[in-house]
DNA sequence: GTAGGGTTAG
């Protein structure tokens, strides 16, 4: 009955069946070729009435054809599917119903609805595809749902598919109300319908009303085990999940997919670097009973604690590895800051896909190898936008802003369309250039193409206030009233302190500390930079000293160097050199280069000559050191020193122009 | 050879 009612013959077909099989029971006379008198028993025909060639096998021409349109649209080749559909004479109702699954599963609902509206038959597979079509399309929240449920309600007959379509529907956009309903009211409910309800509940989350209905079930299949336990683990609720799957995985045989459920919880405790819980699960599942999900999801428990060598092991052992695979074993070597491991998979991969390379290319660039990261992704064998914002925010994190600006550009160029992302990491590039001018243009481009975020307010704020734009940065500072994190406020505190408006960022640090955000590192160094150009030296000193008692943060080199620029500008070099030798750290060469600056505005030139030496050591090819020194001696008269000093220089074959060290500006 | 529920990364 069920294949007949979808497959209804041709006229001619129908004919001669008649022929055959009803008109020599009545006894009725008639010619080939001519139509019976009688009604045609479309309804009742059914297998036992049909030879069972004819009933179940269309022509073998339209089972290839169907075959190939099918595979074309599980493979996404949806413009070669048509013009095979297009262009074959004969269709059934399933050549159909493949088509517009195609145009379904990739959101094109209006031309599925085109050919719906066309198709000679529709049988109830039509409807469902069309349901399941308008329940997936997207229009605000809540999708087409409305249209989805007028289509099921005008369908001329329903089977549980359609049911159990609507209710996934509504449990998906969180209408459970209208869930239950169907549910309620559907005739034959199977444990898909029960599984689409506790799903609802889970995603809704509420926990207890999924676990009562699931306790409720007539029967459980691997699926809804899997779904209770999925929930749970979201609701870190990993020991009543351990319990479910004790109590319920035992009534459910390895064959039926049971494996599903022990991934879920593995998972859940990967996640959690439980990785001990995980193992001792993933064992209980019988060897051949593991399936690649297992292994994978094991192994990324392993990476996730950085145990890479177990990670590794596990791949080793086994036997069929895919995409995900290899992508989780090179993301764990990628981010256990080892490139070199990460490098032999990644060339031993049979088929790397966009992921693969992405992640090649962020590690190279993480770990500082800016020209492999950038040779890998111009052979990458096609881009994504995620390839486009790894390989700018490559050149960021290195310094090279030209380079993010240029490759930005060339993006542009290729027709993608940039994110979020993208515009913060070429803002932060035109914050590193301090270009004004194109941080302008790129503000332009993110009004018209993304929502302004806190990310991207924060990013358009450290622009225009490191771009010295500061009136535009403290408009965009006060506009985000609702969200503002302690980077904005670094943002808005550093711009005023590299402008030299030192009242302004102890103003707002002020405030920042008042309503209770807490200021980080960075928020210090600005303070001590702004104290140290307007000469605050105990408010500076106040502020270093809360830092580390207030707010337990470990003074950096950073902060050492805004220490020793704030008591050396005021000529207190004596304890500028005190603060340098009770360091923790090696001073650097900012350090080094504040205290000679110093030396240099308050003309002492033996303190002078330690900095120097030991600037030189840091940075032997660096002039800036000698030419400090030579100046010295040169604006105190004593040329003979001076000259001295150029004469080692030149004999350590050092040029004035080589090294573009800070100190050299100071 | 077409439709519905559950699992792993970034």
């Amino acid at each position: 009955m069920v294949g007949m009612k979808m497959i209804l013959p041709s006229p001619g077909k129908l004919m001669a069946l008649n022929c055959t099989l009803f008109a020599p029971s009545r006894g009725l006379p008639f010619r080939h070729g001519h139509l019976p008198r009688f009604p045609i028993p479309t309804v009742s025909m059914n297998e036992f009435m049909l030879p069972r060639w004819f009933a179940s096998k269309p022509p073998p021409e339209i089972f290839a054809l169907n075959k190939r349109i099918s595979h074309l649209v599980r493979t996404g080749l949806l413009a070669e599917a048509r013009v095979l559909f297009d262009s074959s004479s004969q269709r059934n109702t399933i050549t159909w119903n493949s088509m517009i699954t195609g145009y379904v599963k990739s959101g094109e609902i209006s031309k599925a609805r085109d050919l719906f509206d066309e198709m000679p038959t529709r049988d109830v597979t039509s409807w469902n595809v069309m349901i399941l079509g308008y329940t997936r399309s997207h229009r605000g929240v809540h999708g087409f749902v409305d249209e989805a449920r007028a289509m099921f309600e005008q369908m001329p007959e329903r089977d549980h598919v359609s049911w159990n379509t609507m209710i996934s529907a509504y449990a998906r956009i969180g209408r459970m109300d209208e869930a239950l309903k169907l549910f309620q009211a559907m005739p034959d409910r199977t444990v898909v319908s029960w599984n689409a309800m506790v799903s609802g509940f889970l995603w809704n989350a509420d926990m207890a009303r999924a676990v009562e209905l699931y306790e409720q079930m007539p029967e459980r299949d691997s699926a809804s085990l899997s779904a209770i336990i999925s929930g749970l683990v979201q609701n870190n609720k990993l020991d009543e999940a351990a319990g479910i799957l004790e109590k319920y995985g035992s009534k459910i045989c390895w064959k039926k997919g049971l494996v599903h459920a022990y991934d879920t919880l593995v998972a859940g405790y990967a996640q959690r670097g439980q990785v001990k819980e995980a193992r001792a699960l993933f064992d209980v599942i019988p060897k051949g009973e593991k399936n690649v999900v297992s292994w994978n999801t094991m192994i990324m428990g392993y990476t996730r604690v950085g145990d890479i060598e177990s990670a590794r092991r596990l791949f080793d052992e086994m036997t069929e590895r895919d995409t995900f695979s290899w992508n989780t074993m090179i993301s764990g070597y990628v981010h256990n800051r080892s490139m070199e491991n990460a490098s032999n998979l990644f060339c031993g991969m049979p088929e790397p896909d966009i992921l693969t390379w992405n992640l090649m290319v962020s590690g190279y660039a993480e770990s500082g190898n800016l020209w492999l990261a950038l040779d890998l992704f111009k052979r990458m064998p096609k881009k994504n936008l995620v390839s486009w914002n790894t390989m700018i925010a490559a050149y960021g994190t290195n310094n090279d802003f030209k380079g993010a600006i240029d490759l930005f550009i060339r993006m542009l160029v290729e027709g993608e369309k940039p994110d979020r992302h993208t515009l913060s990491s070429v803002l932060a590039a035109c914050t590193g250039l301090v270009d004004l001018h194109l941080g302008l243009q790129i503000h332009q481009m993110v009004v018209k193409t993304v929502i302004p975020d806190l990310p991207i307010n924060n990013s358009l704020i450290t622009m225009y206030s490191r771009c010295g734009a500061i009136s535009e940065a403290l408009l965009l500072f006060n506009e985000v009233k609702a969200y503002k994190d302690f980077i904005s406020w670094n943002a808005m505190i550093g711009g005023y302190a590299s402008h030299g408006l030192a009242v302004e960022a102890l103003e707002l640090f002020e405030l920042m500390k008042r309503i209770g955000v807490k200021p980080t590192y960075i928020t210090f160094i600005s303070i001590l930079n702004a104290c140290a150009h307007s000469g605050l030296v105990e408010e500076g000193r106040g502020h270093f000293q809360s830092m580390t008692q207030e707010y337990g943060i470990e003074p950096r080199v950073e902060h050492f160097a805004a220490l020793v620029d704030l008591l050396g500008r005021q000529g207190q070099l004596e304890e500028a050199m005190e603060v340098i030798e009770s360091m923790a750290m090696e001073p650097d060469k900012a350090v080094w280069g504040a205290l000679i600056g110093a030396c240099r505005m308050h003309n002492n030139i033996e303190l002078a000559w330690v900095a120097a030496e030991a600037l030189m050591r840091i940075e032997p090819d660096s002039s800036a050191p000698y030419v400090l020194l030579y100046n010295m001696y040169a604006d105190v008269g004593q040329w003979d020193e001076a000259t001295k000093v150029r004469e080692v220089m030149e004999k350590h074959d050092i040029r004035k122009h080589t090294g573009h060290s800070r100190v050299g500006s100071l």
